[in-house]
DNA sequence: ATTCGTCCCCGTTTTACATCA
DNA sequence: CATGATGTAAAACGGGGACGA
């Protein structure tokens, strides 16, 4: 990590001689100089830059991360975690709001699941007025059977999907089935969670929005 | 094939700040 | 009003895998 170990260096000196921060420019820490991790919060002027820049480009490479630190008078270092926090912070923002669509369309399909199941439930041959059985089932009872099945189908998948994202089985969780959830809109600034350059690991091919509802606590 | 440098993601730590009892 | 506990967001950091030279 040589690059990264010299630009921290560099940082770390910088903030220990005039604290860049300006806003904790007089907190002292006479102990474990060495120690202490330098702690300050960027500049509005300097956040509203860099948003508008990861609006367009939530990739920078070395030299725009360079021409911005310079532009905003910071370290490359901080330019560079800041998009790397910044990433971080949008994709659990969209994972947040992935999560909550799908609870609420779980929470349809299981609804429909059980409608289907009660129509089928009082299914009675229109001929005899007995029970239906399987035999003699209608065109319509059959096409509800089948999708019946494809929603049972479906409510696993997307139970099994979710609960990835809650750590336990989605049956478990009450939600409130009011109105659906938009599918995740797009944030329309290119595949930032899968890495604009060819390094980046991982497959994350998800897209973000804005104004995530907060979860409720 | 191996090494090196750099990147990124992911998870964590540290700090500042807000909220509430 | 002061104060301590608690929660959360932001900045910084370390580890490890991927990739190109």
């Amino acid at each position: 990590m040589s690059e990264g170990d010299q630009l921290r260096r560099i940082a770390d000196e910088e903030m220990e001689t005039n604290n860049s921060g300006g806003e904790n420019a007089e907190m002292n820490y006479p102990e474990n100089q060495n120690k202490r991790k330098r702690y300050h919060r960027h500049m509005p002027e300097q956040i509203q830059a860099m948003e508008q820049f990861f609006r367009d480009c939530p990739h920078p490479d070395t030299k725009q991360r360079n021409e911005l630190s310079q532009e905003l008078g910071m370290d490359p270092i901080q330019v560079k975690f800041w998009f790397q926090n910044k990433r971080t912070q949008m994709k659990t923002k969209h994972d947040r709001q992935e999560n909550a669509y799908l609870r609420v369309e779980n929470e349809n399909l299981k609804a429909e699941n059980m409608r289907y199941r009660e129509v089928l439930g009082n299914a009675s041959c229109p001929a005899c007025g007995r029970m239906a059985s399987i035999g003699d089932v209608s065109l319509d009872d059959r096409h509800l059977r089948m999708e019946n099945a494809r929603l049972r189908e479906e409510i696993e998948r997307i139970s099994a999907a979710a609960s990835r994202y809650v750590g336990k089985p989605l049956t478990n969780l009450a939600v409130a089935p009011s109105a659906s959830v938009p599918r995740s809109t797009s944030l329309g600034c290119g595949p930032f969670f899968k890495g604009s350059t060819s390094k980046a690991k991982g497959s994350n091919d998800e897209e973000d929005s804005d104004d995530e509802p907060k979860t409720a606590p």
